[in-house]
DNA sequence: CTTCTGACA
DNA sequence: TGTCAGGA
C-alpha cells in the first residue's frame, strides 16, 4: 500500500495538489477551511501546507459530502467522530 | 499563491 | 447549499 492510509503526517502539499488528492477544486479547500472543517498549517508566506492527515480529512469530508451532509452536519460530525475513535483506542 | 464576488444546480 | 469561474 502506497499513500495515505494512516501514518500521521508523512508529507506536505500545496493547495493544488491537495484539490487534487482531494478530486476537487482548489476553492472547496478553502470554503472547508471557511466552515473550519479543517486547518491546514501556514507557511511563511501565508500558503497553505495541508499534511497527509488534511489530506485523509479531505477524504473524510468528501464521503460525508457523499452521504448527504452538509459542510455544518460534517463539522460536527468529524470532531465525534474523532472523539469516539480515540476514546475507543484509548483502552 | 491569496482573497473576494458573482452565478449556477 | 455547495461548487465553479473570473478578477484584483
Amino acid at each position: 500500500m502506497a499513500g495515505i492510509e494512516h501514518d500521521p503526517d508523512r508529507g506536505v502539499y500545496g493547495i493544488s495538489v491537495a484539490a487534487e488528492l482531494a478530486g476537487t477544486g482548489v476553492q472547496n479547500l478553502r470554503a472547508y477551511e471557511a466552515r473550519g472543517l479543517l486547518l491546514p498549517d501556514r507557511s511563511t508566506g501565508g500558503t497553505r501546507r495541508y499534511s497527509t492527515n488534511d489530506v485523509v480529512m479531505l477524504r473524510r469530508i468528501g464521503d460525508l459530502l457523499e452521504a448527504g451532509l452538509n459542510l455544518a452536519g460534517i463539522a460536527m460530525v468529524i470532531p465525534l467522530q474523532d472523539e469516539n475513535s480515540r476514546l475507543r483506542a484509548q483502552e
